[in-house]
DNA sequence: TTGAAAGCGCTAACAC
DNA sequence: GTGTTAGCGCTTTCAA
C-alpha cells in the first residue's frame, strides 16, 4: 500500500547537493540557467539516489499528461476480440508515437463512462462508436476535454468516419446484379453494437446502404432474412446455422462484420455447402483474417489504420487549443477476392 | 495551448454553492459527512457548471493514478502489428478491467525507456522483451517503481515466462523423429528480437530447445540452415526464398514465429511446393492466424492470454506493496495441425 | 548564477 | 455537519 513510500523528491536531492529545490529543477528543465558544474552536481546525486521528476506533479503544473485516451463502448478485453481493433489500434500508436503520446486504453466502469473520465489522467479521448450528443459523453462537453469520436456523429468536436453506406452499398450491389435474390444479412450486434439511440450507428448505416441496394434493383426486401450476429466467427455460424433451421436457403450472405462472414464460411462448409459456388459471400472491413482464410474473404474494405492514425491527429490538434472541428468521411472500396465467383460489377 | 484554461476548479464549485472546498470534495468522496441536502445542492452545482475532480491533483496525493504502462521493446505501431500482442493485450486488458485499471500503452521514444519512465504516469510497468538488470530497466529499480517482466529474466521482481525451450524441443524433435533431417530455422529477428544482452531472450531459449533435440537425435546441426527472419508473414515469405535461392531444399521448416511459418506456407506454394507434403511446417505461439490460414499451421501453443493476465496481476500485487517476487513459468504444447502430416511424435 | 515563496487542484487532519 | 490549514512534488516568477 506504499509502493512510493521512500521514493525520493525533488527535496532530497535539493538537500544532498546542498542546494535549492529550484536548482534541481533548473538542472533538469533548464541546464543553461545553471552554472555546468552545479549542473552535473546536481545531475550525479540524482542519479545516485534514483531520482526522477515525478510525472504527476509536472502534469498537475503543465496541465499536460501527455497521454490520449481511448474509449470503447464495451470493456477493452471484449473489444480487442476482434482485429478490427488490432489495426485501430496500431493507426492510433503509430501517430501517438510520432506525437509522443502515451495511448491509455479505457474499459468503460460498471458500463459507464462517467466514473473512467473524473479517473483518467489524460489529455484528451478519441471515442469510439459513440455521437457527440450521446448522453455519455455529455460530461466531457461541459468539462470542455477535447475528444474525437470515431464511427459516431459529432459536430462540434472532430469526426473520422467511413462512408459506411456507400460500402455496404457496393456488396448488396455486387450480389443483386449477379441475379442473387435469396441474400441473408448479417448484422452488427452486442459488442461492435453502436450505442447511441439517434440512428447514426455504422450498423445502421450499413443497413442503409443494403437496404437502398435492393430498392434500386426492384429487389424483395425480406426483414426475417436480416439477422442479428454477434460479430464473431462463431456468432456468424451460429446465425448462419439458425437462418438455415428456419429454412432458409441463401445463395448469397452480405456480412457487417468480417469475424462474422468467417464464421459464415466454416458453417457453410460444415452443410457440405461450397464457397463461393453455393454461397456467395461478402463481408466488411477488410480485417486481417479476411486475407488469411480461405477461401480468401471478398469484402468492403475500409482504411482502418488510416482512421486510427486521423483520430489523433485530429484530437492532438484539439489538445493543442484548436477548437475548429474537422469531420473526416473515408472512401471505401469493394474487395472481391474468393467468397465471390466474379469480378464483374 | 490552454485547453483547461476554464477548467472549473473545486474552488469555483465552492464559491458557488457557498461551500468550503472541502465540502465539495466530501460531496464526491465521502458524501455521508454531509448533509444530504448539502451533497445534493453541491453535485447540482457540480453538474451545472460541468465540474469533474482533477484525476492529477488526486493522483498527488493518493500517490496512485490508476494506471498501469506497457512497455515493450519495439514502437507500439511495430508491435502491434504482430496478433501475439493483441492476445496479449487482451490478457492485460481483461485483469485490468477487473482491478480497474487503465492500460497504458507507450513506446520506446528514441529508442530508449528512460525518457518514457519520467514521461509516464503510471503505478508500475509490465515489461515485455526485457531482463530485469538490463541497463534500460535499471532507473526502475533505483527509483522502485514496481514492474515485472514477461518474456525476460528476473530475481527481485515478478516475470511471467514460458517454457520457450521445451516448446521448440518438442516441435523439433517431431520433425528429426519423423525422419527430418534437412530442417530449415528460422529465428525470430527485429521486432521480436530480444533486447537484453546476457542470453536470456525468448530467441536464444527457443533456439537451445530446437538445438538440443537435434543433438539428442544425433543429427547434424548446420548454423547455415538457421536464419534470422522479421516475426511477419513477409519475412517468412523472404527467408524461405533465401534459404531455396542458396540451394537449400529443406523437407522441413521450424519457425520461432507463426507469423513467419505463415510466410513460409505462402512462399512454398509459390515454388510449387505443397504443404505438408513436400515441406512441414511448425510455428511457435499458436497465435490467431495459425488456425485462419490454410493449411492450418501446426505450432506450438504457449498461453498468451493467460501471461497477460498474469503480469497484471503479479503488477497490481507489487504495486499494493507486496514485495515479494513471483516467477510464472507456463507450459508450452505441440500442436499438430495440417501443416505436419502425423499426429505421432 | 542561485534561492525564497507562491501556487497548480485536491484531500485530510484537525478544529469549530 | 462544516470550515481552516497544511501539504502532495514540482515549476516559476521574482529577488538577491
Amino acid at each position: 500500500m506504499m509502493p512510493y513510500s521512500k521514493r525520493i523528491t525533488i527535496g532530497d536531492v535539493a538537500a544532498v547537493a546542498k542546494v535549492s529545490p529550484t536548482a534541481v529543477s533548473f538542472a533538469f528543465n533548464k541546464p543553461d540557467q545553471l552554472g555546468i558544474d552545479t549542473v552535473n552536481r546536481i545531475r550525479q546525486v540524482a542519479a545516485d539516489l534514483g531520482y526522477m521528476p515525478s510525472p504527476v506533479a509536472r502534469a498537475l503544473i503543465s496541465k499536460r499528461v501527455g497521454s490520449i485516451g481511448l474509449l470503447t463502448p464495451q470493456p477493452l478485453s471484449t473489444v480487442l476480440a476482434n482485429t478490427y481493433f488490432l489495426t485501430f489500434l496500431q493507426g492510433m500508436s503509430s501517430m501517438c508515437d510520432e506525437q509522443e503520446f502515451g495511448l491509455l486504453a479505457l474499459s468503460p466502469i460498471d458500463g459507464s463512462l462517467d466514473r473512467v473520465f473524473s479517473r483518467s489522467s489524460v489529455d484528451g479521448f478519441v471515442i469510439s462508436g459513440f455521437d457527440e450528443d450521446h448522453r455519455e459523453v455529455l460530461p466531457l462537453k461541459k468539462r470542455r476535454i477535447p475528444f474525437v469520436v470515431v464511427d459516431g456523429a459529432a459536430s462540434s468536436v472532430s469526426s473520422v468516419n467511413v462512408d459506411d453506406e456507400a460500402g455496404a452499398y457496393a456488396s448488396a450491389h455486387h450480389m443483386l446484379s449477379n441475379g442473387h435474390r435469396d441474400i441473408l444479412i448479417l448484422m452488427i450486434e452486442g459488442a461492435f453494437g453502436h450505442h447511441d439511440e439517434g440512428g447514426h450507428g455504422v450498423g445502421r448505416r450499413r443497413l442503409a446502404g443494403y437496404h437502398k441496394a435492393f430498392v434500386e434493383h426492384g429487389a424483395d426486401w425480406r426483414d426475417e432474412w436480416v439477422l442479428p450476429a454477434a460479430s464473431s466467427r462463431s456468432g456468424g455460424e451460429r446465425e448462419f446455422n439458425v437462418a438455415l433451421a428456419q429454412g432458409m436457403r441463401p445463395t448469397a450472405v452480405l456480412c457487417a462484420a468480417d469475424a462474422t462472414a468467417v464464421g459464415v464460411i466454416t458453417a457453410a462448409h460444415q452443410h457440405g455447402l461450397s464457397v463461393p459456388r453455393d454461397v456467395e459471400i461478402i463481408g466488411f472491413d477488410d480485417s486481417i483474417e479476411s486475407n488469411l482464410v480461405r477461401p480468401a474473404l471478398s469484402t468492403v474494405h475500409q482504411p482502418i489504420f488510416e482512421k486510427g492514425r486521423s483520430a489523433v491527429r485530429l484530437l492532438t490538434r484539439h489538445i493543442d487549443g484548436d477548437e475548429r472541428a474537422e469531420h473526416i468521411v473515408m472512401e471505401t472500396r469493394l474487395l472481391l477476392r474468393d467468397t465471390t465467383r466474379t469480378r464483374a460489377g
